[in-house]
DNA sequence: GTATTCTAGTGGTCGGACCTCTCGAAGGTC
DNA sequence: GACCTTCGAGAGGTCCGACCACTAGAATAC
């Protein structure tokens, strides 16, 4: 994009990268001390610090005091913790962040019919009974249908999708973590991953994302439910949408 | 998440995140001098950098030498910065990313067509006039080819997908910026444009969707082609993808 | 009036001191 | 021997204070 050579951070940035798409640094490989590290690259180690920290802020890059700095391991994420942040700036409507989910998830669960294996199948068939035997404890609950889509996610084959799917619904759940859902409506919502799962085993992609959208859809008109009801301040954050102009 | 208290870097960015939620800062807006801030938050001016840093490799900041730190303006960015790095690190293929596009793109075209309103159709029109008149430039018409794209994301209302697409087209033009398109295949792209312009104006969202699918579908198998002619290495990243266990 | 130079203000880099956290090694206890 | 406690090396976190580099506008020169 520009100079990538002026700012020390960029410097680091594109070392780094450089090492990463070189395979000489691995996803959980540890990167030398600061010091030493900073030594190497002839640069203050508070440059350094400022090129890891945007490293780490992306995502890229496990920093651990005490410990050392790690590339990243575990699913890739995109933005994540970054969403709610930007979403509180942008004024992002709630129902546009379902809006995403919905279209994601549903295509998701399309993939997952269509390539999934065994394996995920059976994580699903397990979740869902899990989902059935917890509709008691909407805590519990929680964890299964949350493990649930994930497997879906992970099951459609492309890890940038389910990295989109993971960002959206963190900060989903991040607006509104207290929504406590009541039993009759788990015992529906387990019913509709039931018919998910089917749909995905027998590998009809497009009853998966019927289904799917429809599961969503419910979901969204029950938190907004509740919403209404807990909390009936206008939404302060209301601005009208300048419809900017066409820029390049 | 975390103590979101005890690094100074979350205290920078909860402080900032609060002004920003309370409205007392606005898109464009200035934040206080490094030094000044520094002091009235009692933290050293290290330590606010670190999280003004974080914010803005998030791109919810945007710091410019000589002059100030501001939030950042514009349309918002999830990740932008950061996808080619996490496809580095993770393997990403480009096929994932074409099919995340096609994804994308596709739903925010039938968006387009339900909720797009009279100014967004005339841009999308001079898209396509623009696009015609530049069959002959490749160049030229790249641009106006990423507008008309740009033009459906903002149309379609939800600028949470639009910020993905963008987040993914950037990605994918930044892999291969080299791929030359010949006139030929120009014309028969505008012509398809030109489709999609009028399922759009027409309000055919299914028809949109479509003509939008089978748009991106011969963009990517145009690129894999010329690829395969560049590149015949087979890609040094191929790694087994390791079942990760379902975690939660 | 225009072009050049200067300068105040702001972010960028430095290095080097000191604090805090983690984890394993070394001892001590039962 | 198994377990708990203590300790210390090594790693990141914070701070300070000085100085560099860039930008924009004011002052000056022509």
């Amino acid at each position: 994009m520009a100079k990538t050579d002026t700012h020390m951070t960029m410097r680091v940035v594109n070392h780094i990268r450089s090492m990463i798409e070189s395979g000489g640094l691995q996803p959980g490989d540890r990167i030398p001390p600061e010091r030493e590290f900073a030594r190497k690259l002839r640069i203050s180690r508070a440059s350094l610090r400022t090129g890891i920290g945007y490293l780490a802020a992306m995502g890229v890059m496990d920093v651990r005091h005490g410990v050392g700095t790690f590339v990243a391991d575990g699913p890739p994420e995109i933005g994540k913790s970054s969403l709610s942040l930007l979403g509180a700036l942008h004024g992002f409507q709630s129902w546009q962040m379902f809006e995403a989910r919905r279209i994601l998830e549903s295509e998701l669960a399309a993939l997952a019919a269509e390539r999934g294996h065994e394996h995920h199948f059976a994580a699903l068939s397990e979740e869902v009974a899990e989902m059935y035997a917890t509709v008691g404890n909407a805590m519990e609950y929680l964890i299964h249908d949350i493990r649930f889509h994930r497997v879906i996610a992970q099951a459609s084959g492309n890890p940038i999708l389910a990295a989109l799917m993971e960002t959206i619904t963190s900060a989903l759940y991040d607006e509104r973590r207290k929504t406590a859902e009541r039993s009759r409506d788990l015992k529906e919502s387990a019913d509709l991953h039931r018919e998910i799962y089917r749909a995905i085993r027998t590998r009809n992609a497009a009853e998966a994302r019927a289904v799917m959208k429809r599961h969503l859809a419910m979901a969204q008109s029950a938190q907004d439910l509740e919403a209404m009801a807990g909390e009936p301040k206008s939404d302060a954050r209301t601005r009208k949408g300048r419809p900017r102009p066409a820029e390049v």
